[in-house]
DNA sequence: CAGCTTAGCTACATCGTTTTCGTGTTGATA
DNA sequence: TATCAACACGAAAACGATGTAGCTAAGCTG
């Protein structure tokens, strides 16, 4: 096992100063060629990298992102950790990935945990727990102490900082056009309760487009799944609302703010004899591997999860990077959304 | 915006030397206890934390494991990482993520990159690129370097070290035994090209359950793709080679070393008329949404990825927090497995 | 009262790197 | 020959924290 060299051994070894190898290696003009070469042969040889550590202590700065996610067992989370290491990686930066487990204790641990000097700025979606709480002093604690943060996703209005979104309501409006389209007479959405941000403006974006069309809006088809945590693990209690939901709804189209809820809809609609397309036609929001692979394939909008990560990289990067005096503003990016065309919806 | 205070300010502002401080906060008896409640109530007031990076500089050691897997926008890898973050935090340890993207070079950036003194050991699952070329050299060399390295569900026999593995072979033999038993008299291998460990490993578990039976083994009932990268981007690809499987073999029992191997054979074989279970069982790999949503619901077997990750990590920390003078022998652990019933297979 | 202990604190080195500010030597110039 | 620039390099501080060793004053003993 050989120790990796520092810059002190290599200077003991050729008997020069410890700056002169630092400078020979950065190749300063300060230094002979001679003394270069001699330096830079040695260094490659013992296959010499300076220590990070010590590099972060100096800059204070440590080139890596910490982002906190929910929940990493999902597929819309991890495609936007791909975003993020694909473009952060590119310039240089690594990533810490802490999960919240939708506990807003476990967020707080990690944000603490990371803003010791570990990292240089967060990517953040919020656990359900604090959207609920409503408590967010950590993040503005943190952005206080001059880490910068970016939301995704779930995102709080009242903290100031750098968001990446979609147009939800919008984006739903066009999902539920699409369905009013296809002839559907009887719109129903199963979303979340209203405290996590993304199913409130998806829940009134179909609203708005009921409303556009002159429909009546039956609060009666509105279902708000109220799952706090991992809505895997109880799958069950998700079916019974859902065939509740059904028992006591005629719906010929539906719209889930979500996968899940909308492959639940379809398995639970198939047990009741219900055919789909033909009886029943589903949209669903994040196009992951169920929505692909589903049976029939589901019609789903794509978040675009890869673009979004991306983005928020870019944003953080940007913002740690810029040397100008005055701070940046805030900017809020809405990464656009797609209509995947698959099998549960007509036309 | 205020900024982290350090041990500096804190001297400073109370007129007392750094070490003073440092030594009040860590409760040293050599401080007085009227110096150190005053020292303490300040630091609480500014809420001191300790600068990680100095820590880390200092001790030689960062507390952060560096986990590199071939993707992250899968299931099975997000469910290890789950466990790894569970154990990993649980001991005061952050985790570090890089992918490799299946591709050697990114594998070996990673790898250097967090190398320089940024993390204390690797968790990883070696890319199917690194498998197929054996160039090992980097993992060798950062074992060499004296940072420890686990690797998990794709290892390498070659290389020594920590290992956390399913007992492929038996488990496959398992599962094809399960068919066996089901009454099937023509069972069929979707599997890997033979450079995937634990697509040998299943390949030759199904071959012992034939074998053991009494069943002569055809290998034009193996398949073995071919699928260098992420496997959802050449979809057509696969379903065309399981297409022509199909055309060519009547099989009654198939058995896939993956879900989406599974899935898309259960699509194929839907499009050729066959029903799922009569006339074909399908028993599939790794327990992911795919298969708890797929329709029929996929029987499957399950690694426990949680545990694997945990046991990973748990593997890792011990080493390095092991003090001994002698070095532990390497481990390598077995998770067992477990066959999910579900839909797909008869009994 | 010399000598010793001890409580309570400070100085300093250390981790590995970068960078600023010397400093000594050389060769050229006035 | 004194002066000066250019060159090639080294010493030291700094980043933030920890721990060892050293120092001072007070209190005690014989």
């Amino acid at each position: 096992m050989k120790q990796k060299p520092t810059l002190k051994v290599i200077a003991k070894e050729l008997d020069v100063s410890v700056s002169t190898v630092s400078k020979a290696l950065r190749d300063s003009k300060e230094i002979g060629e001679e003394t270069k070469n001699k330096v830079k042969a040695f260094a490659k040889l013992y296959n010499y990298r300076p220590n990070n550590i010590a590099l972060s202590l100096k800059n204070k700065k440590t080139k890596t992102l910490g982002v906190i996610i929910p929940e990493i067992v999902h597929h819309f989370f991890t495609t936007v950790i791909s975003g993020i290491e694909h473009y952060a990686n590119d310039k240089g930066y690594n990533v810490i990935v802490g999960l919240s487990n939708e506990s807003f204790k476990k967020e707080v641990i990690n944000l603490e945990m990371l803003a010791n000097g570990s990292i240089d700025g967060f990517i953040i979606s919020v656990a359900k727990e604090t959207l609920s709480a409503k408590d967010y002093h950590h993040l503005s604690e943190t952005i206080d102490q001059g880490i910068p943060i970016v939301m995704f996703d779930r995102v709080i209005d009242e903290i100031e900082c750098d968001k990446v979104i979609v147009d939800d309501v919008k984006t739903s409006e066009k999902a539920v056009q699409k369905l009013i389209n296809s002839n559907c007479k009887c719109i129903g959405i199963i979303s979340t309760k209203d405290y996590v941000s993304v199913g409130r403006l998806r829940t009134e974006g179909y609203i708005n487009a009921l409303k556009s069309n002159g429909i009546k809006v039956n609060h009666n088809l509105i279902l708000k799944i109220d799952d706090k945590f991992n809505s895997d693990d109880n799958l069950e209690f998700l079916e019974e609302q859902i065939h509740n939901y059904f028992e006591t709804n005629e719906v010929d189209g539906l719209f889930a703010v979500n996968e899940l809820y909308a492959i639940t809809a379809m398995k639970v609609a198939r047990l009741k004899g219900l055919s789909i397309p033909n009886d029943l036609q589903v949209i669903g929001f994040t196009d992951g591997v169920l929505s692909k692979h589903a049976y029939p394939p589901l019609t789903t909008i794509s978040q675009h999860g890869f673009e979004m990560g991306e983005e928020a990289a870019k944003l953080l990067i940007d913002r740690l990077e810029n040397t100008n005096e005055e701070e940046e503003p805030f900017k809020t990016t809405v990464v656009k959304t797609e209509i995947i065309d698959r099998e549960t919806t007509k036309l």
